[in-house]
DNA sequence: AATTATACTGCAACATTATTGCATTTATGT
DNA sequence: ACATAAATGCAATAATGTTGCAGTATAATT
């Protein structure tokens, strides 16, 4: 898998951004790397426990800065965060992104490679990133309901 | 313009979806139908002026739940409200809608009308609704920048 | 027009998500 | 080991959104 990262592909990552290889955003790091879907804030402090909730959005916004991650809000409009996918830059990220949020489980699933069609927008407009937002069934919760 | 309608329209809008027909609500009809960019809450409250906070989250829940009004978050998570095209119905909105976010004015342009092309979802997903969002320069403000 | 039932509103309190300032601690280069 | 800059934790605050309940307005009935 491309994202799966080992911690010292994530000392690297941090080094080269410049930020100080702390245990929280290893902590960070290897949590939101071995998840498929973005996390929300509230789940990675649940997660990493003992991490201050200020330090996690600080860790969490330097990271986006830096094109580490990125940002996609929910059906509910929290911010939830996941690793970007390897051509992703400091402050130039990949253009389109495809995200899928289950209407069951909530998950929000990045579909970075998916290929994704041209948008046209009006004349006037001068777009810089455009990102997709599918909402239905996740295939776990698709399964679930057409079985039962 | 297809969105313009005068107070007469609001209370039949009203009507049809079985609400009372209260001047909070007809404000709030009147604001959004008379912009061509999707509105805050904050941003609502401000203009109505007398308009309680919460009434005026109870009315745009409703209305989102009638299919009078779609909610759509900007750049920051906010919500952002705006009319819906007549062809939304209750629990049943049109299926995609494109969104364009302006980086400087902050604005949020429905852009409902606009040819939208088909979101390939990857095998096991069900897709209910797509929604597109772009990201860049509006032509106001684009203009603003080429002429400096 | 008065009465009544229901829907709506406003207030207070609370919940959640996110930000800022500052003192303390930690990481890292020398 | 030391110095410095960066990162953290705590407290306080802000912004956004929700819930309960009492009072008020709407609209149907008579």
């Amino acid at each position: 898998m491309a994202n799966k990262k080992n911690n010292y592909q994530f000392e690297d990552l941090l080094d080269k951004h410049q930020l100080k290889k702390t245990s929280s955003r290893l902590r960070v790091l290897s949590m939101l790397a071995s998840k498929n879907v973005a996390t929300s804030q509230p789940d990675l402090e649940g997660v990493l426990g003992d991490v201050d909730r200020v330090t996690l959005y600080r860790i969490l916004n330097a990271f986006e800065e830096k094109g580490i991650i990125h940002k996609v809000f929910d059906l509910s409009g929290t911010a939830n965060y996941a690793m970007c996918s390897s051509d992703c830059e400091e402050n130039h990220h990949h253009d389109e992104h495809l995200h899928f949020n289950c209407t069951v489980c909530k998950n929000v699933y990045c579909l970075d490679d998916q290929h994704l069609p041209g948008v046209v927008v009006p004349e006037g407009f001068k777009t810089e990133a455009v990102s997709i937002y599918a909402t239905g069934l996740c295939p776990k919760c698709n399964k679930k309901s057409t079985a039962a």
